[in-house]
Formats: structure tokens, C-alpha cells, sequence
DNA sequence: CGTTTTTGACCGGCGC
DNA sequence: GCGCCGGTCAAAAACG
């Protein structure tokens, strides 16, 4: 019954509801239904007030029988019933009009790039069992958009990504709930390997491998492969941030060299612009392996940021409500978005691709860091002095863009990073190269 | 008794 | 064609 009144409480008090709060947000992304009805809506189960029930005696009334009660209680719960059945129709319509934007902004953010850089050919993996290659130019930009933003999971199904972290656990915990389907002794590794897919909802195409390092047991390496098709709980939100903005750069960031591993510092394009704000040696590209992918160590502490805190910039914006997915979670007061960039240090084109999924790649460290309790503290304490804050900030779509291919999954908040991976005992300031 | 884990079998890709 | 290897399946066992 809290639970029920918290979300209904939100529903009352939040502002930026389904971003009807913001006027940029109204101005983009139009619900399709009309919040006279919303709000009237609302306001017909309003449990909070005391005269919601004009009709009815009022509550502590000596006249009310056991039989009234349970009367109300069902009818209560019936309109709460309602209630969840509105939300998640909202919460379709919002994941719709999301991703709408988020590939008219890709098709643009692409038609920039086009004209400053060649496109990787490398790039083909994403086309491989879509379409032949295509000869003009923009026939080549509509289908990668396509391949990144189809739903079908192909492109990020075949990057990868692999965190490097220290725990004595078996498994780090990201906030999800796997299923292990198997396990295989791998070869050059005494460790076995264990295979587990994401149970949550079903059907769910994330799968993960579990392993420890040969060299090092106390190191766990979690690879990640595709993108979870659902809303994720805010303490898995951090992990799969991770993962999605990870899969996101390695897929846009590739390059045409054929080595066998390219960092994030490669001289074109977007990585170079955010070479001075992550640093040199955060992670690592792999080519060589059958599937590319990108490798975050959160082992090693090379390349400390003298002043973490530095991406905790101004930009804050106010969370997607809907993320949760009408669960309790909405509204929690600590399901903010973490400030995309530091602005100051991106070129324009570089901030105009870093709005969208490559920003999340500063929660990715932000994880690694709020991963370190020595952290978490001070990140608290600079949360909430920024919430005070919120209000005044526009809220912006920006900071709800997804993964890119990733439609309804994958926000960009990191409302977890305060509270996952407390199996995580290590952490770094930085990704190092491997 | 339903769910999860274990584990051997199976499959497909790849190199020789 | 054969063997190796990574990955998945599915029946049995274990667990709560």
C-alpha cells in the first residue's frame, strides 16, 4: 500500500512525468494522450487527498463498516489496476516517440559524420546478414542506421563487451537475474567458463560469460553480449549503461586499421575528442576475436584522475520516470542522470555524438568509480547537493537517449552507481589498457 | 513441486 | 574430411 502511494505520489508531484514537465521535452516528444485526460485521470484515484471520495465517508468516519472498507479497498484496487494499465501504455507510447528521436537524431549525428570522416568499412559486420553492400554513399548511412537501430539485437549481438573486475565472488553483481546454461572448460584457462542469459523477462537476448583470469583468479571477466529488450531495475542500469555505451563505441568507433586491438584514442573522430576528458588507456578494442570486442578493465589504477568529481558537471537532467517501468523504483530519489560530458572539453561535432549513446560511457566510469566505496561517499554528498539543483536545469531528451540499438533498454541513468557492484571490491579512476 | 544448476551431448565455424 | 573449439541444448540432479 506505500508502495502504491509513493507511485501515485509521483505521479502528483513529478513534473517531468513523461517529460510533459520540460518545454523542450513537450515540444519533442508529444504523448499521445492528452494530459487534460492524464491528469484527470490521475486525479479521479488521487489516494492522498482526503476528499477524494466525495461520495463516500470520510475516512475514520464512525459509520464505516469492515464491509465498506474492503468495499473501497477493492474499488481502490481496481483503479490502481487501471492506473498500471495506463502507465504502461504511456510507457509503450514514450519507448516509441524515444526511439523515433533517437534515430532521426542518429540519421543526422550520421549525415555529420559523413561529411567529416570516411565510414569504416569494418563497419560491414553490421550488415553482414542484412543486405548486400550498397553502392551510393547515403544508401550506406540509411542502412547502418537501420543495422544500429533495428531491434532486432543483430549488431550488438555480435559486439562485445568485457569487463575486467576483481572479486572473490563467482559472479559480479550487476543487478540482473541470470540463469546459468552451461559451462565449458576453456582452453589455455584452468578456470572454467560459465554461460548465463538474462532471466528477467523472457525472452530477454543478453547472455553473459563468467571466467577468471588464468594469470590472476582474484579477476573476473564478464563478457556482455546484446541488449536487454526490457526496462532494467536502477541497480542494473549502471552494468548495462556499461555494456550498451561500450557496444555503442565500439560498433561507431571502429576503425579501418586491422589490427588487432584499437584504443579508444584512435585519431579520428569521436574518441579523439574525448581522449583529453577519459584519458589514454581506458579500454581496449579486439578485432582479432570472432566477435570485436571492447575490453573496460576496472583492475588497475594506471592513469588516476587527479579530480573524479570532474564529471559531475552542470548538465544534469531529471530521470526518466519510465524507466522503472511503473514499478516502485519510479522516482526514486536516487534515480538521477549523471551528467553526460564535460562539455567544455568537446569539440561541437563531438558533444553533438557524445549526446547520444557514446555518453554513456562517462557513467561507464562513473560506475567503476562509485563501484570504490571510498567514492561513494563523496558522490552522495555532490548528488545531493545537485538535486537541489534539478529543478532549474533543462531536462533535455539528450539524457535519455539509449543504447543505440537498444530501444527501451539501457537508460541513461545511474541511479545504481551509488549502490551496485558491492562485490566489486577494486576499483579504478580510470580504464587501463590491457 | 517449481526453479535453478550441473554436465554431457550436440552443433556450427574454422583451420589444417 | 577431420579434429578442435566455442557455444548451446536439454535431461538429470540439486535446491529452496
Amino acid at each position: 500500500m506505500d508502495e502504491q502511494r509513493c507511485d501515485l505520489k509521483h505521479l502528483h508531484s513529478d513534473q517531468s512525468f513523461l517529460g510533459l514537465g520540460s518545454s523542450s521535452d513537450h515540444r519533442l516528444v508529444e504523448s499521445p494522450i492528452k494530459e487534460e485526460t492524464l491528469f484527470k485521470e490521475i486525479k479521479e484515484v488521487d489516494f492522498l487527498s482526503n476528499n477524494r471520495l466525495p461520495n463516500q465517508p470520510a475516512p475514520g468516519h464512525a459509520e464505516l463498516t469492515t464491509l465498506q472498507l474492503q468495499v473501497e479497498l477493492q474499488r481502490e484496487h481496481e483503479e490502481n489496476q487501471k492506473l498500471r494499465t495506463m502507465l504502461d501504455q504511456i510507457t509503450k507510447s514514450y519507448n516509441g516517440l524515444q526511439a523515433q528521436l533517437r534515430m532521426i537524431r542518429l540519421q543526422d549525428q550520421l549525415q555529420t559524420c559523413a561529411e567529416d570522416s570516411n565510414l569504416d568499412p569494418k563497419l560491414s559486420f553490421l550488415h553482414d546478414d542484412q543486405s548486400p553492400k550498397s553502392s551510393s554513399h547515403h544508401d550506406h548511412d540509411q542502412e547502418q542506421v537501420l543495422a544500429v537501430t533495428d531491434h532486432d539485437q543483430v549488431p550488438l549481438r555480435r559486439a562485445r563487451v568485457s569487463v575486467r573486475a576483481r572479486s572473490e565472488a563467482p559472479m559480479i553483481s550487476d543487478g540482473c537475474q541470470w540463469r546459468k546454461y552451461g559451462q565449458k572448460m576453456a582452453k589455455g584457462n584452468p578456470c572454467p567458463r560459465a554461460y548465463y542469459r538474462c532471466t528477467m523477462v523472457a525472452g530477454c537476448p543478453v547472455r553473459k560469460q563468467v571466467q577468471r583470469l588464468a594469470e590472476d583468479k582474484t579477476i573476473l571477466i564478464t563478457t556482455y553480449e546484446g541488449n536487454h529488450n526490457h526496462p532494467l531495475p536502477p541497480a542494473a542500469l549502471s552494468m548495462a549503461n556499461t555494456t550498451s555505451a561500450a557496444a555503442a563505441m565500439l560498433i561507431s568507433g571502429s576503425t579501418t586499421s586491422k589490427e588487432a586491438h584499437h584504443h579508444l584514442t584512435h585519431p579520428t573522430g569521436l574518441f579523439s575528442s574525448l581522449q583529453p576528458l577519459y584519458g589514454s588507456s581506458m579500454a581496449t578494442f579486439s578485432t582479432s576475436a570472432p566477435f570485436p570486442t571492447i575490453t573496460l578493465d576496472m583492475t588497475r589504477t594506471p592513469n588516476p584522475n587527479p579530480n573524479p568529481m570532474q564529471f559531475m558537471d552542470s548538465s544534469a537532467t531529471f530521470p526518466n520516470p519510465l524507466q522503472g517501468n511503473s514499478h516502485p523504483l519510479i522516482g526514486h530519489p536516487m534515480c538521477l542522470n549523471f551528467p553526460q560530458h564535460n562539455h567544455a572539453a568537446l569539440t561541437p561535432a563531438a558533444m553533438q555524438l557524445a549526446e547520444q549513446p557514446h555518453g554513456s560511457m562517462v557513467e561507464t566510469i562513473t560506475a567503476a568509480i562509485t563501484s570504490d566505496p571510498k567514492f561513494t561517499t563523496a558522490l552522495a554528498a555532490a548528488i545531493s547537493s545537485r538535486m537541489n539543483n534539478v529543478e532549474n536545469i533543462n531536462a533535455g531528451l539528450q539524457g535519455n537517449t539509449n543504447g543505440i540499438s537498444s530501444l527501451n533498454s539501457n537508460g541513461n541513468e545511474v541511479c545504481a552507481a551509488l549502490s551496485g557492484s558491492p562485490q566489486l571490491p577494486q576499483s579504478c579512476t580510470t580504464f587501463s589498457t590491457t
